[in-house]
DNA sequence: AAAACATGCAGAA
DNA sequence: TCTGCCTGTTTTG
């Protein structure tokens, strides 16, 4: 369940390992056969994140549009790269290896086990369980289950699709401009910053991991009515996220603890509970305070906030 | 085996 | 504010 840095290392791969070939593109599932016939055999351009859309072009310049949802994901097979930092682990630059990856709920190494015989598995894999999407090279194959958006869209509808998106610290190409564009919907509006940050026509990409720990790192009260937060914490809270953002899609793990040294970050990719601040710590001593971490609905999400160390 | 749960969002009311 | 939907993993009985 992806948050922002997910689906820009789900682009970089499928631009890494399908980007100028011929794909094709089918639906195993069926749920997508008219989408899927409307692309196939075509050259894949690239594959881009906004916030937590992806969007593949086509040569035709048709754009296919997915959102994973809560439980969407991708699994590739046959000639993966591995990306730095994440499960496919491996030297930057390091020759193409053969195996299954799979992006989008932790990501992670597929068991890749040969069948009985120990033979090695067939390419391309028979696909498992529901594939909405497969998009196929002669060497790669990456399979889409369980989005809770697939669809194709012309090139004047992918704009419309990204216009009425809040801005990416990733994908923005003036950064600063693209503040002020935050500070600007954040303080106009009497709605609490912590389901304004959620809010991916305010700001692309942060989900409720992002929303907590960002919220956590500047000691703001995530009730506090965008209005009333003066427009330097907002400014702060966008420049944050863009730190966040960067160092989650290098890593491919939401590690928020600034106060850990080398040692401990390496520790946190390996135990997802040494990862965070305050998410998924309801009832845990504050690491800061040591009062204890508070959960409540928030527009019907989980909240976690320090009651103490955010006002 | 069944239930609970999850990093999300659209649509209805 | 509520419900419904998508799938896989973890927890519970």
């Amino acid at each position: 369940m992806p948050e922002g840095h997910t689906v820009h290392r789900v682009a970089q791969q499928l631009t890494l390992d399908l980007g100028g070939r011929a794909v094709a593109v089918s639906s195993p599932q069926g749920r997508f056969a008219a989408g899927a016939r409307r692309l196939d055999g075509q050259v894949l351009l690239r594959a881009e994140a906004v916030g937590k859309q992806l969007f593949v072009t086509f040569a035709s310049g048709d754009v296919l549009r997915v959102h994973l949802g809560l439980y969407g994901a991708w699994d590739l097979h046959g000639q993966v790269t591995p990306l730095a930092g994440g499960a496919a682990v491996s030297s930057l630059g390091a020759p193409r290896v053969r195996r299954a990856v799979r992006m989008g709920e932790g990501e992670s190494a597929l068991p890749w086990s040969p069948d009985a015989e120990g033979t090695e598995p067939v390419f391309p894999p028979e696909p498992v369980g529901q594939v909405r999407v497969r998009l196929a090279s002669a060497t790669t194959v990456a399979d889409l289950r369980g989005p809770t958006a697939c669809e194709v869209l012309d090139p004047d509808q992918a704009a419309a699709a990204v216009e009425r998106l809040g801005p990416d610290p990733a994908t923005v190409d003036d950064l600063a401009a693209a503040r002020q564009v935050v500070v600007a919907r954040v303080t106009a509006r009497g709605v609490p910053v912590g389901q304004l940050l959620m809010d991916q026509a305010v700001v692309a990409g942060i989900g409720n991991i992002y929303r907590a720990e960002l919220l956590f790192r500047a000691r703001l009260d995530p009730w506090t009515l965008g209005r009333q937060v003066p427009t330097g914490v907002v400014g702060a809270l966008w420049d944050d996220w863009a730190v966040l953002l960067a160092d989650g899609i290098r890593t491919g793990a939401i590690i928020t603890r600034d106060d850990l040294d080398a040692d401990g970050r390496a520790h946190a990719l390996l135990d997802p509970t040494q990862r965070h601040w305050v998410y998924g710590r309801a009832g845990l001593p504050c690491r800061v305070c040591g009062t204890p971490v508070l959960v409540e609905p928030m527009a019907a999400r989980k909240l976690y906030r320090c009651p103490s160390c955010q006002r």
